[in-house]
DNA sequence: TTGATTTATTGGAACGTTCCATTTATAGCG
DNA sequence: CGCTATAAATGGAACGTTCCAATAAATCAA
């Protein structure tokens, strides 16, 4: 069955006795063709293996079928779930996404916006990597391709962004060790290249601030986003002269290091140290103790910046309403037995 | 800068005031144009806001850049890792990969193995579904394109595999068990449908019968590969009469389940239990205890799979060896401790 | 100076599809 | 039967590249 070269519609006109065109439309589906001339035509298909060639297509035709999403990490179950939470949506509208991974590297993922681009995507969702200039994404804008970013924003950008209340699930999540009676509070992990650094950043600030904890009481280490991250912070934190007593976490993976440090120097995460995550990944509830965290929905944000996507692309604009998710403080216990009324201050 | 329509090099060749071919020239960095044509038509390239056309190219090129990657779980961290021990090799090599997850759905597979092939992909590199019906991949045989199976095999099938040595990874965790005093051993989660499974299987039944363990004090548990899945199968040995001591587990997933399972009935991984996982992810050695896993060198074998596809489609070939990596199992807390000396037998 | 050689540049055909404008076949109607 | 209306199928141009063969310009040898 398999010929040599590569099969294409005239080779298959030939072998079921047609015109190219005849082909090109039983391709498409089209309603013109008669039934039984489109049963020969795709007989003949089978016959001669055939492969549909898009490039060809696309030469023509307005726009693909195919859109890209690049990820800054997925070895990250959060961002991989969120990829996952897009591949529904994009799957039931007939889409293909293809996903390239930019492993937090500027340089890399220059290439491979611009690999996506000449590949000619419908459209591009976008985690960008750590440390992208605000300029990375200018020539995209030029072209007047649709472009969402996911989780993470840019300084100074037009580019509508689906992210997680931020701000909000950090207020939360302050006001929670507050309430357990703490007072002196740090934050962990993250660094300041990163605007949602600075969103859960301010929403600790702000909750610190609004609930009566001076800000000489709270502690703030930058540190990797990554179980050695929290490690570090959380010694550094404790070599202090007055350390904290409780941690919101940039993410849970600085969480799961910071209770593994405290374990390490004989410490029980929840009895002698509260510690908040933020992301809850699916981890969160397996560890001991389990993890009290901010719970973002990162499948359900995936699935919000497809359906974005889809409308941009269809609606033929670049341009979209941002949508900030619903977070929601699920609370286990990494932060102790509740304490509210035995020690008030 | 930017144009309404999107700029072709004939408009780049306008600007520029040279010919096409010439722009096309630069396009490819031939050495023939005079540098300061060149810097000219670099310049004009800017101007214009020009995206190169890869379709386009592709129609007249004998083969594209881009090559596939097709993965049954990217939330999956195993599978996550060795996806991006691919894009390493691939990276270095100046060809981009594209990622699709099939979400272990042979349907959806089936969809994305299209898709990468109508965008003319130069090769395949394939983590197949479970359930994968050996006839899928007969189309891109018949095309001559390059695939390799990586981690995954199909029972009937003459593409290349990169995988784990299972057999001996399973072997040399029953051994240690065995060694340390363990009489009734569990196999805990996969099912009969991958041939991963089957190699696993195989190793821990081969080492019980060398070692001195009778059929009879075997249980094996079929079960999801996941935490849930674990936590079923230590519910169903419990059950038994007489329950295991032990158990191997078919991966990393299925393990953690266990020990939570036994966490929650009061029992103390590692010393009520032994229990050894498979594959060992980044969580494995942060867990509480510490899991005893064979390692499989996911990124490892990710890159070895991108080498040999890299060499396929230099050569043009669609055969290439098998290779199966380097398994080692790394001991940690979750057996317990050493008691060979105490009760042999 | 002339022809040969090398260096730069160029026009045109080809790649595999889509889509418009036509043509051809079929049916409907008085 | 002739005419129009409808249905089905078709040829050809176009899409944005590459690459070959050809040309033009510059250099060299005699």
């Amino acid at each position: 069955m398999a010929s040599r070269a590569k099969a294409t519609i005239l080779d298959i006109a030939r072998e079921a006795g047609v015109s190219k065109s005849t082909v090109s439309l039983v391709l498409q589906g089209s309603g013109l063709i008669r039934p039984e001339t489109a049963v020969k035509v795709r007989k003949a298909i089978e016959d001669v293996g055939y492969v549909y060639n898009r490039g060809a297509a696309n030469l023509r035709k307005a726009h693909s079928n195919v859109i890209g999403m690049v990820i800054n990490d997925l070895t990250n179950p959060f961002f991989a779930e969120m990829a996952v939470g897009m591949e529904r949506v994009f799957q039931s509208a007939g889409i293909v996404p293809f996903i390239a991974n930019t492993a937090e590297n500027p340089v890399r993922q220059e290439e491979v916006l611009k690999s996506l681009m000449e590949q000619g995507v419908a459209g591009l969702i976008v985690s960008p990597a750590r440390g992208t200039t605000p300029g990375a994404f200018r020539r995209l804008e030029s072209v007047g391709l649709p472009v969402v970013f996911a989780m993470r924003r840019l300084p100074e950008s037009r580019i509508p962004v689906i992210a997680p209340d931020n701000h909000r699930g950090a207020w939360l999540a302050t006001a929670h060790l507050i309430r357990k009676g703490h007072r002196r509070l740090a934050f962990f992990g993250g660094s300041s290249d990163l605007v949602v650094y600075h969103e859960r950043l301010g929403g600790f600030r702000e909750a610190c601030e609004a609930l009566g904890i001076a800000k000489r009481d709270t502690i703030v280490v930058e540190g990797e986003t990554s179980r050695k991250g929290g490690i570090a912070c959380l010694e550094t934190a404790l070599a202090m002269t007055e350390p904290p007593t409780a941690a919101l976490c940039f993410n849970d993976a600085v969480a799961f290091g910071v209770m593994l440090a405290l374990r390490k120097r004989g410490l029980e995460p929840g009895a002698d140290f509260a510690v908040v995550g933020f992301d809850d990944v699916i981890e969160a509830q397996h560890y001991m103790p389990a993890l009290t965290s901010v719970a973002v929905d990162s499948a359900g944000l995936g699935e919000r910046a497809a359906h974005v996507m889809l409308k941009m692309i269809q609606s033929r604009t670049t341009r979209a309403e941002d949508h900030i998710g619903a977070v929601n403080l699920v609370v286990r216990d990494s932060c102790g037995p509740d304490r509210r009324k035995g020690d008030a201050a």
